[in-house]
DNA sequence: CGGATTCCTTGCGCTGGATCAAGGCCCCGG
DNA sequence: CCGGGGCCTTGATCCAGCGCAAGGAATCCG
């Protein structure tokens, strides 16, 4: 089940504490997510229909083709987006990170699922409330077009990955363009943390889980990389870039 | 070479025929480009910031990580959207067909090169020039953001193509999707124009040319679509959509 | 009209990654 | 401390699609 510790409808008091312990102004995530845009008295004005959002490991935010009520801020955790074949073959679309917007497009329904892959919090906007706010500010949705513009670069460097690259490339690919993703965000480190399972990088990756296992552990008997749980740490980037091609 | 018959620097009244026989009042793609949501008004200004160029099979529009000087509306012929890996692979991102903006994301340097198909017509802004307007029309950018929106929903059902299909329902599903841009278009037909070579959808598909080959002529030999030069005509529908897993 | 070029088809053997099948490790609850 | 379940690893075998090679069809051009 979902949890809206944000709901204001009939505790309006707890809502200030819902949203966010001192409002948008000390948000963990103001400077890296589309709120970064926002003059303050904008900032409050968005906050006054925002609504905390957290979520369990596993548990779902939104499903795909469900009408897109609400769009969302990642605040803290990581997701999993993902999209199904009819014949249950999954595709892991992409893994969403603090600091990203779901919803971006605007979109009636939901084109990918939403799973957490561990603790998450969000702020959640209803959908129309949230075009309304940007319908009256053409910035922030300049903001949002840079961000789809950005997630468009992304989605067409995964698909030269899934096109075009071989097992031991994808894997490579994949370790460096998340270590680059964290470093955006400014959680730079040598470890990159792998908030999801082998399972989810192979379905992200277009390939089977095995194979997944078996070049992670064949770059960690060659020193590329070092396997730690919840993680690996990159030890010859060099190597890796080499090995990705990009 | 590039031709911009609307190179109105030297020749102002050669430009307006450059531009346009009558102007954009009665251009062809008017009602399903994103020149759809401007005002008579509104149309005039862009019509003079616009210029048009025909491109020749083969020739480049723009290529990958040049600095983006223009934006582009495709009026006529469809273009190749491409990406390379250094060692010269190839992904073939997606076709661009009339009606089609190129350089949505506004971005500073273009993702992809744009190769013509055939003969292409199409009428072009200076980026900066056409982002002013942007600027000044917050609908024109929402129109451009729901374009990109749905651009980013092709990109992933291509992620889910490329990870997770088979080569036959790869092949299945790239004609069906294909038929269902071109109806989108207003041009409808059983018979699906196939204006790219087997190359082309072979490295759009993450598959080799043979594969592709093999596959189409047995979809022939199955009736399930009808081989025509330069065309398919989809015959059985419903077996092509079954086989797509859509 | 003939020669060249480019694109497409088809056959054949090979291989990268899938698939099948066992375990192994770790965490959690009792 | 033990037992069960979820995830990960590893080995053995298989096969869809690749790579190579040869030939065919369409188009262009002199």
């Amino acid at each position: 089940m979902l949890v809206d510790t944000g709901s204001c409808e009939r505790t309006p008091q707890a809502c200030h504490q819902g949203r966010s312990e001192n409002g948008c102004a000390d948000c963990k995530v103001r400077l890296i997510s589309v709120c970064s845009v926002l003059e303050p008295t904008e900032l409050e004005e968005l906050e006054a229909l925002s609504h905390h959002l957290t979520l369990d490991k596993g548990q779902t935010l939104f499903g795909q083709d469900e009408p897109a009520g609400s769009v969302f801020n990642v605040i803290e955790g990581a997701l999993r987006l993902t999209r199904l074949l009819p014949d249950g073959r999954r595709q892991v679309m992409g893994f969403a990170l603090p600091g990203d917007f779901l919803g971006l497009a605007l979109q009636v329904r939901y084109s990918v699922s939403a799973e957490a892959l561990g603790p998450v919090r969000t702020c959640r906007f209803g959908r129309e409330d949230f075009a309304a706010v940007v319908e009256a500010k053409p910035h922030l949705l300049r903001s949002l077009h840079e961000r789809a513009g950005y997630e468009l670069t992304l989605s067409q460097e995964q698909m030269l990955l899934l096109g075009r690259r071989t097992a031991e490339e994808k894997v490579a690919a994949f370790l460096l363009s998340l270590r680059d993703r964290y470093a955006r965000i400014g959680h730079s480190s040598v470890t990159v943390e792998l908030p999801m399972g082998r399972q989810d990088m192979a379905d992200h990756l277009g390939l089977t889980i095995e194979t997944v296992s078996r070049i992670l552990n064949r770059l960690d008997r060659a020193h590329a990389v070092l396997l730690v749980p919840g993680g690996a740490r990159l030890i010859d980037l060099s190597r890796l870039e080499r090995m990705a091609a990009s």
